[in-house]
DNA sequence: CGTTTTTGACCAGCGC
DNA sequence: GCGCTGGTCAAAAACG
C-alpha cells in the first residue's frame, strides 16, 4: 500500500554468520540500511538508542557504500524478548529537540511529520477517519525507520513502551505473520512492526517508524518502572527490566543457559533493573560520524 | 468495566 | 483498469 515499501525489512536475511540483504533499492524514498558490527556503526546504533552486542551482534560487512536511507537494521539476541537499549544520551541524535526521548525508534525530528499523523494518532478521531484524511491528496509521508533484528523467541520484543496491536496481516514470501503496533499513548505517533524472518524464524525483525514524543511508560500491565526517575539515574529508562549478561557484558560470551532462561515476555520485573553503564559501546559524539551514515533527516536538527 | 487483541474489511500504491 | 499487496480501521471478543 502506501509508498510501496520495497525496503520491507522482511527480506532482509541472515545466516550464522553474515548477514545478507535482499533486493533493495534503497534509493526510493527512505529506506536506509546501516549495519552494524562494527564499533562503528554499533555506536550509530546506540545513538538510536540501541545497544549491540558484538558478540551477540552478527552483521554482513556489506556493500556499506550502498547505505542510504532511513532504516537501520541491527542484530541482536534475545531469548527473552527485552530489547537492549542504550542508555539515554543527550547526544542522541534527536539532540535538544529530543531530549525526553531516548527511544528505539529513529531519533529525528527532521523528518518528524506531525501531518502525517493522521492515522496514527492513537485516538481516533470520530469526525474524519484518519484514513480517509490520507484518502485523496497528499501521498503518506513515512516516517523514518528503523529496523533491527532480534534472536528472539517472543515476536513482540519488550522495549518500555507499551503498544497497542492494531493489525496483523500475512505477509507475501513468508509463512509468518507481521503484527503492526501503535505506542498507546494518545500523542504518541510512533508505529512498529514485528515479523519473523522467512528465512531464519528465530530471527523477529522489529521495525519502528516515527519518534515517541515521551518517555518509557515503564513496563505494561503492572510493570513497575518510574522512567523519569530511572532517566534521571542514567538508567536505561526504556530498557527491559532485565538484564541479560550475555547480551549486555562485550566480556561475556552468552552462554546457552542466559539465552534460554526463558522464553517469554514476563511482564513483572523480578529484579530492579540494575543495570550497569549500559553504553559498553563506545558512545558516539560527533556529528561527523552520523553525518556519515545517518542521513540527516534522521537527525535533528 | 476499561483496555487490549483479534480479525475481516477497506483503502492506497504499484506493476502489469 | 485490474489485481496484488501492505497498512489501517473498527467492531467484536477476550482479558484482567
Amino acid at each position: 500500500m502506501d509508498d510501496k515499501e520495497r525496503s520491507d525489512p522482511g527480506t532482509c536475511f541472515t545466516t550464522d554468520s553474515s548477514w545478507t540483504l535482499g533486493d533493495r533499492d534503497a534509493a526510493d524514498e527512505s529506506v536506509n540500511f546501516l549495519f552494524g558490527g562494527s564499533d562503528r556503526e554499533s555506536s550509530i546504533l546506540s545513538q538510536f538508542g540501541w545497544n549491540l552486542h558484538p558478540e551477540t551482534s552478527s552483521f554482513a560487512d556489506h556493500d556499506r557504500s550502498d547505505l542510504a536511507g532511513n532504516i537501520s537494521y541491527g542484530l541482536t539476541e534475545s531469548s527473552t524478548g527485552a530489547l537492549q537499549q542504550a542508555a539515554p544520551t543527550t547526544t542522541n541524535l534527536a539532540g535538544s529537540a529530543d531530549v525526553s526521548t531516548p527511544n528505539p525508534s529513529v531519533s529525528s525530528s527532521s523528518s518528524e511529520d506531525p501531518t502525517e499523523k493522521s492515522t496514527g494518532s492513537g485516538g481516533k478521531p470520530p469526525e474524519i477517519p484518519s484514513k480517509l484524511v490520507r484518502k485523496k491528496g497528499q501521498k503518506r509521508i513515512r516516517q523514518p525507520r528503523f529496523a533491527f533484528m532480534t534472536k528472539s523467541e517472543v515476536d513482540h520484543l519488550e522495549d518500555g513502551y507499551r503498544w497497542r496491536k492494531y493489525g496483523q496481516k500475512a505477509v507475501k514470501n513468508s509463512p509468518f505473520p507481521r503484527s503492526y503496533y501503535r505506542c498507546t499513548n494518545s500523542k504518541c505517533t510512533v508505529k512498529k512492526r514485528v515479523e519473523r524472518s522467512s528465512e531464519d524464524s528465530t530471527v523477529v525483525i522489529t521495525t519502528y517508524e516515527g519518534q515517541h514524543c515521551h518517555h518509557t511508560v515503564g513496563f505494561p500491565r503492572g510493570g513497575v518502572l518510574n522512567h523519569e526517575a530511572a532517566f534521571s539515574g542514567h538508567l536505561s529508562p526504556a530498557i527491559s527490566p532485565y538484564y541479560y549478561p550475555g547480551i549486555h557484558m562485550p566480556q561475556e560470551s552468552p552462554s546457552p543457559a542466559s539465552m534460554t532462561q526463558s522464553h517469554h515476555v514476563t511482564q513483572e520485573p523480578r529484579e530492579p533493573p540494575i543495570l550497569p553503564d549500559p553504553t559498553p559501546l563506545r558512545m558516539p559524539t560527533d556529528d561527523g560520524l552520523l553525518g556519515d551514515i545517518v542521513p540527516p533527516g534522521m537527525r535533528s536538527r
